[in-house]
DNA sequence: ATGGTGAGTGAGTGACTACTCACTAGTCAG
DNA sequence: CTGACTAGTGAGTAGTCACTCACTCACCAT
């Protein structure tokens, strides 16, 4: 199939089009298990070029993740600018919604859960810890709050996470809703 | 490679051995990544015969993440009988000890988050679903301590998950001190 | 002896997939 | 017009891996 456009975007534009599909792509099925024919795919443009713009599978996949922590970041600025007060737990509290309603479209969450999985992989497991480093440290000089909270903050973070992926949210069981209780969700799209 | 053997161990011996093998095989890289021969060299046996006893690879992960459950549950067991006082917080602060020094060897850990990620296949998302179930009602009713603590321990689970995959507890760096901070190790044997 | 049975394997096979390469086609400066 | 450049692809290749199958060997009951 050809691809007839006037006016050919430049590599630039196609390298965000590719890490956008990627971060889909790898959100269903991982860093092993998703081909890089699947990213190809989503983007609409050929395997061999994709390729190109990134070497490797692994270049790829890292991109997808930075990403992934880029988009973090940005939402977690914009919850902050929600809140007048300077109140530490206000603004905690607004960045706990502001994620929960970043994640409810899986794909941000699913990304990190497999950064995590592949992360015998040296690079991924950098990329990773460069990514917790710098929410880490925003979350802290953003909302001024202590480091129990910041901790604690990052650990429903993961119970989240594993909220999600195990489905439990919609089982309705007793000890199921213990563990999800009070874990703010924003219904799917 | 001839097994001379005088009395050949039965089957499920072999399966047991297999179990074993495979707990610490698919550990190192996961479901995906890790070849079924991986886990026969582990188990010292063809891998024509790890399929004949486990007709799928899929099978195979899932018996291993059943016995990582089963161990943890052991273990929080065993962990809440060296408590003589009926206190729920007591209770619960041992058996946060006793996870914390049988995830010290990583493969109990990295099973749990390589399922966490493989999750996309329902029949594993099912057995994360049960062992997390088992875990839950578990220490929920054998400790009594409230449902607000049980998630609490649940959810700072994952934040230990999350600390040792990305090694930020080797890192000394102040972000990661507030990450890890309180978090119960026994330092790797 | 003989034939059945359970334990175990060597040697495939077919499918998939990361990565390569030689190539086409549009665009534009001189 | 030409030649360099950029965007993009079709058709591989080499390697890996889940799974299969025909077979061997030890043991045992008759």
């Amino acid at each position: 199939m050809k691809h007839i456009r006037t006016n050919l975007s430049d590599a630039d534009t196609r390298r965000e089009a590719i890490v956008e599909a990627a971060l889909l792509a790898f959100a269903d099925a991982g860093f092993q298990a998703t081909p890089v024919t699947a990213v190809a795919v989503r983007a609409g443009i050929s395997q061999a070029y994709v390729f190109k713009l990134f070497p490797t599978k692994e270049e790829l996949f890292i991109a997808a993740v930075e990403r992934c922590f880029t988009r973090i970041e940005e939402t977690l600025e914009k919850s902050a600018r929600t809140v007048s007060s300077g109140d530490a737990d206000a603004i905690l509290y607004a960045m706990g919604d502001g994620y929960a309603s970043l994640i409810a479209d899986r794909s941000i969450l699913m990304i990190q859960v497999h950064a995590q999985s592949a992360s015998d992989v040296p690079a991924i497991r950098a990329t990773m810890r460069g990514g917790l480093k710098r929410i880490v440290t925003y979350v802290k000089q953003r909302t001024g709050a202590s480091d129990e909270a910041v901790q604690r903050f990052i650990a429903f973070g993961q119970l989240c996470h594993l909220i999600t992926t195990t489905d439990i949210d919609e089982l309705g069981e007793d000890w199921a809703r213990l563990v999800a209780r009070g874990i703010r969700h924003v219904p799917a799209i």
